[in-house]
DNA sequence: CGGTTTTGACCTGCGC
DNA sequence: GCGCAGGTCAAAACCG
């Protein structure tokens, strides 16, 4: 078992190495040490790990050559063991030796689990930021696309110029941030917003854009004067939009949209899904036509910070939580914080980009014809105040879902082929294989490595939320763009555009207004 | 002691 | 105008 989380914890570090056939790295541990204790091989493996992590990728990265790296620790560990196990009758002298050796071989193991552990954490937070940098250009691909397709419709559609202009510059990394940025009267740097980091960025990005939203104009005439000021008018601005409203009629059929929400439902029995963020509990309700109640948390990584959520369970299914983000973050972010904003920025951001075309304002579904499962993320729901995009985890392989109701379970495109890296996922290993499909989802064959991979990362909440926003992100884009630009460059950070998107610590037309998981498809009631 | 959670009251928007 | 429901506030309780 732990053996096996392991493994799958190395193939994700490895990052884009991952592959089905995990068969290798047993072959390696079953050979060299099939009489080793469990926990033992664990500790074998994770030293391992992290050395290839630290100097190269030694055997996982292609090759298949079942020596070697498991030598250290083997040695240490074994000590350990034939001091247990060998020697059944001996004086009591010998027998008090042994003892005491038992003793220190049982603090050395103590020892070496710590040290584990502690490489295992950096290991996590290694694969966290990877996933965020190959989210961030998945994001920036994404963005791209559903750009292209904007301004094809655009050309066949001629009178929605001034909501396809807006979009645009939405999804112009550069020309926003700049806009709006340099004007931070009220903050203290703006360097420090326009650089210290992609979140700042992509906040004032994001804020930027509501106010488009709101006014219906490119940008920097909205004065803000403090991030946080700024983004708090943006929250209040969602409780009476009718004000900005009054201002122009063509508005009107903006308004509903100013506020994307992105939903996303994941099966979790944890009261909460801990995606990097601090959060204070500033209310409980109960909403009508569930028993469960609606938490309400307020983001307290920074003082001003407006960014809320709403915590529900789905009446329909307990076991399922949704979770509601809104707002802007006007703080760094952790990288597993940083995954999950931009992916619901990311969601959100497709949702209003396609929702402003829609001037029906029609429950639409299909705005990103060429993105298989962008598509069904853009879809609005005409009885909902705000857009709404639900990214549902809780499905198959079609993860991303938005409002609609799931296809049976046995429609399988599987994009995961693609994405080999997700197989090992916990997202999806908890949620599916534990609930809803598990023979149909991976059941035949990494399903062991996502197993093991779940159990070994349920119990870090951070990445689950990080891997899942990850996920919800690279679900919605098309396949190809995944598979390469996974393998490029995990380690390569910002620098690494091999997408050939703007470099940018961060994507900066991600961040939009707002980001909501909401439980409309299951407790929200029309109106 | 500071931060968080709990919980009832209050505010606001919306439908009738 | 009234009632309902969602969302927020803020004091008290709780916790490390």
């Amino acid at each position: 078992m732990e053996k096996q989380h392991s493994r799958e914890l190395t193939f994700l570090h490895s990052g884009d190495s991952l592959r089905p056939n995990s068969g290798v790295a047993d072959r390696t541990l079953d050979d060299s040490s099939d009489h080793v204790e469990p926990h033992i091989k664990e500790m074998d493996f994770f030293s391992t790990q992290y050395q290839s992590h630290d100097h190269h990728h030694h055997h996982q990265e292609g090759n298949t050559n079942n020596n070697g790296s498991s030598s250290f620790i083997d040695s240490s560990v074994n000590i350990g063991l034939n001091l247990l196990s060998s020697s059944p009758g001996v004086s009591r002298a010998t027998n008090e030796e042994k003892h005491k050796a038992q003793e220190s071989a049982l603090k050395m193991e103590l020892e070496k689990l710590n040290e584990e552990n502690r490489r295992l954490r950096s290991m996590l937070d290694q694969i966290t930021k990877n996933y965020n940098e190959l989210q961030g250009q998945l994001l920036m691909a994404l963005q791209k696309q559903a750009h292209r397709n904007q301004q094809e419709q655009k050309d066949a559609v001629n009178g929605m110029a001034s909501t396809i202009m807006s979009v645009q510059q939405f999804m112009d990394p550069r020309p926003s941030s700049a806009l709006d940025v340099n004007e931070p009267s009220g903050s203290d740097d703006k360097t420090q917003e326009l650089s210290a980091s992609p979140e700042n960025t992509m906040e004032i990005v994001s804020k930027e854009y509501d106010h488009r939203m709101v006014q219906n104009m490119p940008g920097k005439q909205v004065s803000i004067e403090d991030s946080t000021d700024q983004t708090s008018q943006n929250w209040g601005s969602l409780k009476s939009p009718k004000v900005d409203q009054s201002k122009n009629e063509d508005q009107v059929s903006e308004v509903p949209f100013r506020k994307a929400r992105v939903s996303v439902r994941a099966r979790s029995e944890a009261p909460l899904i801990s995606d990097g963020c601090q959060w204070r509990k500033y209310g409980q309700k109960m909403a009508k036509g569930n028993p469960c109640p609606r938490a309400y948390y307020r983001c307290t990584m920074a003082v001003g910070c407006p960014v809320r959520k709403q915590v529900q369970r789905c009446a329909d299914n307990k076991s399922i939580l949704i979770t509601t983000y809104e707002g802007n973050h006007n703080h760094p972010l952790p990288p597993a914080a940083t995954a999950m904003a931009n992916t619901t920025s990311a969601a959100a951001a497709m949702l209003l980009s396609g929702s402003t075309k829609s001037k029906d304002g029609l429950p639409t579904s299909a705005y990103y014809p060429s993105l298989p499962y962008a598509s069904s993320m853009a879809t609005l729901s005409a009885s909902a105040p705000f857009p709404t995009i639900t990214l549902d985890l809780t499905q198959g392989p079609n993860a991303v879902q938005m409002l609609r109701p799931p296809p049976s379970a046995t429609s399988f495109p599987l994009p995961l082929h693609g994405y080999p890296q997700l197989l090992g996922n916990p997202m999806f290993g908890p949620s599916k294989l534990s609930t809803a499909s598990p023979a149909l989802q991976l059941g035949q064959r990494p399903a062991s490595m996502v197993e093991t991979v779940t159990a070994a990362i349920a119990s870090d909440p951070n990445f689950t939320a990080a891997l899942a926003a990850a996920i919800s992100t690279i679900m919605g884009a098309p396949p190809r763009n995944q598979g390469n630009s996974s393998n490029n460059n995990d380690e390569n950070n910002n620098s690494s555009n091999g997408v050939g998107v703007p470099a940018l610590p961060g994507s900066p037309q991600i961040q939009q207004s707002c980001t909501t998981f909401s439980s409309k498809a299951c407790t929200n009631k029309p109106g």
